[in-house]
DNA sequence: ACGAGAACCTGTTTGC
DNA sequence: TGCAAACAGGTTCTCG
């Protein structure tokens, strides 16, 4: 499901509808998702005000007034729907998380493969927690730069496309997004992580950064179970180079090669053979 | 220590 | 048509 674009395209739905607010209640409707609930989830929720909505790597962080922040994953198939008041709607069997606002609105966590998770974690120490503490850098800062890229890579052992997917090295990247960035910069996905420091370095840094900016502005990809906020479908899908294109044309202008898909790290790659390199 | 593969779970699509 | 296998945006554990 949702890699950067989509979980950025999630967060700006959900700021409208959470910043400044105060959380009246919440339900959880089964007692884990990927991991448990933390004790006390409801109660150390109900009467808190949001006081920010970030995104780190894949993450969706709500910032709670009294010092906690709320932590929340979207796995391969959570979706969070903002009901206006009144709108009903019947709780169905992957409706995990409700929670009523004072907006007034009513958000509903859904998510049937349960890769998902919520918890809680104290702000002050979010960096130092587990779940972020091995993060690469936000691909979109400054802190991803070619330099950066180069001396990671360089220490590798696996082929690129494994390296981009790997939260360690940048932060956000997923099997779409990898696939297209390789596309862009030229890159084969087979090759070896250590040959590409120099001006294949170069060129994966800004095409991962341009991919990435593309699809949130298309308001991310939709492909089976993602949506935005307010039901809508991102966009991106209609633009992609090679991923999910197998057997197609390539799209390079004068390339003439044909999209294959090939297998890594038990994830699908799809990419050009004909130029890329 | 690192990298590959399996496991987690459910729904949908593909192939025989 | 029907059933089984393969596959899906992610993360994390185990094994070699």
């Amino acid at each position: 499901m949702p890699e950067l674009p989509e979980v950025e395209t999630v967060r700006a739905g959900l700021a409208p509808a959470l910043e400044g607010r105060r959380i009246l209640s919440v339900t959880t409707r089964r007692a884990d998702l990927r991991i448990p609930f933390p004790p006390r989830f409801a109660e150390r929720l109900a009467g808190r005000t949001v006081t920010a909505m970030r995104r780190r790597a894949k993450y969706l962080l709500a910032e709670l007034d009294g010092g906690e922040t709320l932590v929340m994953h979207l796995g391969m198939s959570g979706r969070f729907s903002i009901l206006a008041p009144g709108a009903a709607r019947p709780a169905g069997a992957h409706d995990h998380v409700i929670i009523e606002t004072d907006a007034p609105a009513t958000l509903v966590f859904t998510d049937h493969r349960r890769f998902g998770l919520m918890t809680l974690v104290a702000t002050a120490e979010r960096d130092e927690h587990k779940l972020f503490a091995a993060l690469g850098p936000e691909p979109l800062s400054g802190a991803f730069s070619p330099a950066y890229l180069n001396a990671v890579l360089r220490a590798r052992r696996t082929p690129v496309k494994a390296a981009l997917i790997d939260q360690r090295v940048v932060a956000g990247v997923g099997n779409i997004y990898a696939c297209e960035a390789l596309f862009r910069a030229r890159i084969s996905p087979r090759r070896l992580a250590a040959s590409v420091p120099g001006v294949r370095a170069e060129r994966l840094a800004k095409a991962v950064k341009a991919v990435l900016e593309d699809a949130i502005a298309a308001g991310g990809s939709s492909l089976r179970d993602y949506a935005r906020t307010n039901g809508e479908l991102g966009l991106f899908q209609h633009r992609f180079a090679v991923y999910d294109r197998e057997g197609k044309r390539c799209p390079r202008r004068g390339c003439g090669g044909t999209v294959v898909r090939i297998v890594q790290a038990g994830r699908s790659t799809f990419h050009c053979p004909a130029c890329q390199r």
